[in-house]
DNA sequence: CTGAAAGCGCTAACAG
DNA sequence: CTGTTAGCGCTTTCAG
C-alpha cells in the first residue's frame, strides 16, 4: 500500500537520487530516464512522504499563523481578511498555511517561540500581537523568519505591516471638523496594541492642531469589543457637556456605540455623528451605514504573506516595516 | 543554537530514550532523573523536533481541512463558522490544523487523495465537498481517516455530518403554508452538492404533501451565490403568475432575490415573502430581517472534529454518519 | 548524467 | 527503571 521513494527505484533500477532528481526537477536527468520513472510514479500512485522530506531538506513549505485565541475567531471579519490575503499568496508560491490559535495565557508566555524551535515552519506571521508580548523579544533574538501584521515597532530586528492608523485618526477628526463637529469624543481600542495607542495619537494630535477642546472624560477604553463600548458609551453620555460626534478606534465599537445611542433615544447622525475604523464587512450593512477609515486589511495580509517568503528566501533582510495607506469611506452615521 | 534529545541526554548522563520518556510522560522514569532532565531542558530551552517525531512515530498530529477555494473564503461567514468548531475541538485534543483550500479544477482531480498519501496529516476533513468528486471514492477505498461535512450519503465507507436538510426545506415550506401561502417559488442551491439535492426534495415532497401547486418556472437555480440568484429571481417574476413566496435554499441567495424585488418595487414580506437557509451571520442585520432555517454551522464543525478523532484513534470504525438538526428562525421576511 | 554513503532527530521494539 | 539497536523516507554531499 504505502509506497516509497526506493519502491520506485527499484521498479525503474536506478537508485534512490535519481528519482528524487526527477520529483525535485532539480539537478540533471536524462529526458529518457526521466520519462520512465514519471510513468511508474504515476502507474503507483506514489506520493513523496513530506515529513521525511522536510526532516532531511529541513524545509518544511509551510507557514504557521498565530492568531489570538478568541471565542469563534474565524468570525471575526479583520481575521478572516488577513488570513485570505495571507493564503493566497502563500499558496502561489507552494506554500502551506498551518493556524495556531493562541490564548493569551501568562502559562503559555512562550508558545509561539517554542513553535518556531519544533522546527514545523519555515515562518512565521503573527496577527495582532500585544505590545508586550514576550515571545516578540525572543522571536527577534533568534533569526527565524517572523513577520508582525498589525503592529508597529521601528527596531532593527522586527519585520512588521501595519496601516497608517495615525493618519486614519486624523483623517477620521478632520472629516468630523469639516462637517462642523467641534466637541468629539473618542472611544479607544485595547491599550496594549500599537493600532490602538497610534489612533488615539492621531486623535489627540488632531484635536490639538484643530485647537478642539480636550476634555479627558470623551475619551473611554472599549478594547475593541462591541459590548464594552456599549458599556462605556454610557459614560460619554453623562458628561455634562455631550460631544456631538464620537470616534471609536475600530468598526465593531462603532455599533456598539450606536446601540447604546440608539437604546437613549438619540438619532445618528441627527443628534450624534459615529465613526468607526477598519471597514468591516456589515460596516454597509447596519442602520446607518456606518461611515469609517477602510483599512486595506486584505492587503495587510497579502503583503505580510510575500515579505515573509522573501525573508524565509534570502530575497529581503531584516528590518522590514512596511505602512499602508487607509481610506476615508463617507456613509451615514457621520 | 539547534539543540537536540542528544544534547539534553549528553548533559544528563542518560540515554536519548531517557529523555524521550520524559518528554512523553510514557514509560517509566524515576522521578529522579525525571526532574534533573527537565531541568536541564527548561536550561537550554529544548524544544523537540516535531518533524523528526513525526517520521519517527508515524502521527503528526496534524489534521487537514479542505475547503473550496473561493475568493475570499474565510469571509464565507459558513466556512468560518465550520472551521470554529473544527479547530476548537481540535486545540483541546492537542491537534494542529492545516487549512488546504482547493479549487476544483480537472487539472488537480487527485490533489487530496495525494495529500492523504503524502503523510502530512493523521487525518482529513472535506468541507462543502462536490457530490462527484473523484477524491472522495479513492479516499473511501483507502484506509485514511476522513470525514465529510456537509454532504451526505449512506456508504459503508463514507464518514458523514451534515443537518437534516429536507427537514429544514419541510419545516419552511410548512411555515410558509401556515402563514397562508399557496404559492411557493424555490430557488435552488449548486445541484452537485448533496445539500442542494436534500432542500429541492424537501421543496418538492412537500408541496406535494399539502397538495400546493406545482409550477417548474417557480423553480430557478441559483448555485448558491447572490449574484446568481439575483439574475434568477427575475425568471420567477416573470411568470405568469406570480408566487407569492420565495424560498431560497441559502441566505445568499436569499439576500439575492430581495435585492431583486426591492429593484422591482415589491415589498418583502408584503408583497412576496422570502425564506433562506442557513442562519449566517448578516441575516439578523439586513432590512427586512431574514427568516430562516438554522443549521447548527459551528455544531457541524465540531461534531465532524470529534468524529475524525475519533476514527484516528480507533475508538469509532466507519461507517459515520450523522444529521443534526435545524431549527426555524422567525425574523421579518416572511 | 548517475550513484553510494551518510544522516536529518526522533521513537518503536526489544533487551537488560 | 534504563539502554541499545534499528530504522522512519527522504535529500545532501561527494564521487564517479
Amino acid at each position: 500500500m504505502k509506497t516509497t521513494i526506493s519502491d520506485i527505484a527499484n521498479r525503474a533500477n536506478v537508485s534512490k537520487m535519481t528519482v528524487s532528481r526527477v520529483l525535485s526537477g532539480k539537478g540533471p536527468v536524462s529526458p529518457k530516464t526521466a520519462e520512465r520513472i514519471n510513468a511508474i510514479i504515476d502507474e503507483m500512485g506514489y506520493q513523496p512522504n513530506l515529513i521525511a522530506r522536510s526532516l532531511s531538506s529541513k524545509r518544511t513549505m509551510i507557514i504557521g499563523v498565530i492568531i489570538p485565541k478568541i471565542q469563534h475567531m474565524f468570525l471575526d471579519n479583520y481575521i478572516a481578511q488577513i488570513l485570505s490575503g495571507i493564503t493566497d499568496i502563500a499558496l502561489q508560491n507552494n506554500y502551506r498555511i498551518m493556524l495556531c490559535p493562541i490564548e493569551p495565557r501568562p502559562d503559555r508566555s512562550m508558545e509561539y517561540i517554542n513553535l518556531a524551535k519544533s522546527k514545523l515552519f519555515d515562518g512565521m506571521i503573527l496577527v495582532k500581537a500585544k505590545l508586550d508580548d514576550p515571545n516578540i523579544n525572543a522571536l527577534a533574538e533568534s533569526d527565524f523568519p517572523f513577520v508582525l501584521v498589525n503592529y508597529k515597532k521601528f527596531s532593527k530586528k522586527l519585520n512588521f505591516v501595519d496601516s497608517r492608523n495615525v493618519e486614519g485618526a486624523t483623517m477620521a477628526i478632520k472629516y468630523l471638523y469639516d462637517s462642523g463637529h467641534r466637541d468629539i469624543a473618542f472611544v479607544a481600542g485595547s491599550i496594549d496594541e500599537t493600532n490602538a495607542k497610534d489612533r488615539l495619537k492621531g486623535y489627540l494630535d488632531t484635536i490639538k492642531e484643530l485647537g478642539l477642546e480636550y476634555n479627558e472624560n470623551w475619551i473611554v477604553y472599549g478594547d475593541f469589543n462591541k459590548e464594552k463600548a456599549f458599556q462605556e458609551a454610557q459614560k460619554i453620555l453623562n458628561c455634562s457637556k455631550r460631544p456631538t460626534a464620537i470616534f471609536c478606534a475600530d468598526d465593531s465599537m462603532a455599533i456598539g456605540v450606536i446601540e447604546r445611542l440608539r437604546q437613549e433615544g438619540l438619532r445618528v447622525p441627527n443628534d450624534i455623528a459615529v465613526m468607526g475604523f477598519d471597514d468591516i464587512e456589515i460596516a454597509e450593512y447596519i442602520k446607518p451605514a456606518l461611515t469609517t477609515i477602510r483599512q486595506p486589511i486584505y492587503e495587510l495580509g497579502k503583503t505580510a504573506s510575500q515579505s515573509l517568503l522573501n525573508l524565509i528566501n534570502g530575497k529581503q533582510k531584516p528590518p522590514l516595516h512596511k505602512l499602508l495607506d487607509v481610506k476615508l469611506i463617507k456613509r451615514e452615521s457621520a
